[in-house]
DNA sequence: AATTATTTGTGCGTATGTATC
DNA sequence: AGATACATACGCACAAATAAT
């Protein structure tokens, strides 16, 4: 070879295809090398140099130098400055206040955001997650699907945890895997708004819980063990359950036949705001008055829901908070620190949607 | 910079970027470019090696350094199926329903959304565009910020329509471009809201706009265009303006100004739906009941706006079919096939914020 | 057409900084 | 804490290709 670097190079590399050294063994270093080869540290670097742009080494500063895995390209640099955001809805209700803190946090160091919205659904998780990792993105950041049901894309994320993807979970878990997660205790804060209904002297409340994600199962358990705890027993008939892919009006129609078949009634405890608003326009729609006639709480402090008259008595959401750890989570993750899981304590809004129950 | 070569690298990726060096035109040589950055050879070399690798420049021995041609490399490499959406806000109002439009539309086919918002400042606009750039998105779909101000990210702009990256601009136009676009008719529909005031029976109707983009502008014209037509004199008094960078507080505090110094004042129209919502919170807790004491418009049809007690007199904008158009529109440009602009015509719709006026 | 100057390419020695072991 | 190993940076020398004379 004429250019003493190419020749440096061509050994090298014909000796890491040949297999000499394996993946992820060290090599010789430079020191080594221009002892073996008889030449400049500068013509060493230069061929390493070239050898690393073109995937076949790595190096690391005080570590040494190593034979980079060709087969999985998910190489460190060559990660685009983006992280993905996975969430059930991304435009509605408290989402875009969750989104929000991620970006004003991950902006400031020069990251954008790629959204997707899973319309809580298996199969759109799954296509998002499949684009994601095509795009060699630094970091997930994901409130799971379905989460009280079996998912069906646990290999995507046996691969994303195999690989190292910086990944946090929100809202909920997937069950055998040990990402970082930010929780809120639904459980808890649902217990105290129904315990909450109880001290305004409340009896027969009912709960109307979306139950095919774990928030909402544990919304609805929040619920059971207050009745528990109050003594106070409880039937079939004061919960009502529904799917997110039930639509509004079916659900409505559900409380309709409830709240007629049992005129005792004076509280309903709601999923979330969203259901409690829409679930007190169509009670006022039938003329009741809220919370004269019946005292409704909602579930996550939804911005517009103080807004609106009544406002809600609801549990906080630590909305914009969560958004903001989330960012700063993932970008130490991707700096390769530790991070620690967090669960968020709901606090109580007391608002104008509940009052004591009208005497009878 | 800490890194010297980074900084010089940088430095002339920019000027690259920014058209300060045309394609194919010789940069400075290495030792103009030693006395410049008052570096090495080395340094110099290091910084525009990696510019070679990333394929901004190319060298040539004994000739010297020139800029490569991007545009061909950006169609030559398979584009990321991203869409970049770059909006004034993303996650408040009316936004996340028209990027929810847009993402129903490209996930079909694919695409996933990268989403930056530019709280109407260049500065974030100009970050976000390069950004987007960088990662070879297939479209862009963007609202103009501070529309109605001069931007000094044009070049970006100009850059965009000479490298035929297909663009979509939504709510305003940057004057000189012929990008495809999507706009309201708002000077139309605020004439019409005016007028509907005007019918009512009110007489002494103030404005209070947002005029650092040219929506607001345009409604701004539109009320005053009412009044001509109308025959009823204006002045100044009506008009009331602020900048996207004004708090609420200090634009109701120049309400509350306007309306103590003329009694006579029965209605208020808004720029927007989330505006003529906080002025409404306002009046009623200064003891004003809407509409019996004064009468407010908004504009834009806020979901939100008409659940709220009173609902809203306001102009529907086409939120999530606009988002839909946008992202129809976007995937017909990546296809190559020709689009063409459209601008929706508001309709007024009648909520409880407006009666006739009282009589004194 | 040949010569010379310019410009990039290769290569060495040295010094200092910084991350890892 | 010290040694090791990679990263950055400067100065110099000469080769090879191009551009100017």
């Amino acid at each position: 070879m004429e250019v003493k670097y190419e020749a440096v190079k061509q050994t090298l590399r014909n000796e890491i295809i040949d297999g000499k050294y394996k993946i992820n063994e060290k090599l010789p270093t430079e020191s080594d090398l221009m002892k073996r080869f008889n030449v400049s540290r500068y013509t060493i670097r230069r061929a390493v140099g070239d050898l690393e742009n073109e995937h076949y080494i790595y190096r690391i500063q005080g570590g040494g130098m190593f034979v980079q895995d060709w087969q999985r390209d998910w190489a460190k640099d060559e990660k685009n400055k983006i992280i993905g955001v996975i969430s059930t809805h991304m435009a509605d209700y408290i989402f875009p206040s969750i989104i929000s803190g991620i970006d004003s946090v991950v902006n400031e160091k020069g990251y954008s955001l790629i959204v997707g919205n899973t319309l809580n659904n298996h199969a759109r998780e799954r296509q998002s997650l499949l684009n994601m990792l095509d795009l060699q993105i630094a970091g997930l950041i994901i409130e799971p699907s379905e989460s009280a049901m079996p998912n069906p894309n646990l290999d995507l994320y046996r691969q994303i945890q195999e690989y190292q993807i910086p990944t946090i979970l929100f809202h909920s878990t997937y069950p055998g895997f040990s990402f970082p997660t930010l929780l809120t205790n639904d459980l808890g804060a649902e217990k105290e708004l129904t315990k909450y209904l109880f001290e305004l002297g409340h009896r027969n409340i009912i709960g109307v819980f979306q139950i095919n994600d774990q928030q909402g199962v544990d919304r609805m358990n929040g619920m059971i063990q207050a009745y528990q705890e109050a003594g106070v027993p409880t039937t079939d008939s004061n919960v009502i359950m529904y799917q997110s892919s039930d639509s509004f009006d079916s659900v409505i129609n559900k409380v309709d036949m409830t709240l007629n078949g049992n005129p005792a009634i004076t509280a309903i405890t709601c999923y979330n705001d969203q259901l409690a608003t829409y679930i007190i326009s169509h009670l006022e729609h039938r003329g009741l008055i809220v919370p004269d006639d019946i005292s409704v709480v909602g579930f996550d402090n939804y911005e517009m829901a103080q807004i609106i008259s009544p406002s809600l008595t609801t549990a906080n959401h630590p909305k914009r908070q969560l958004g903001e750890d989330a960012g700063k989570m993932i970008l130490h993750m991707i700096n390769g620190d530790e991070v620690e899981s967090k669960t968020y304590e709901p606090t109580i809004v007391t608002g104008e949607s509940t009052s004591h129950p009208k005497e009878k």
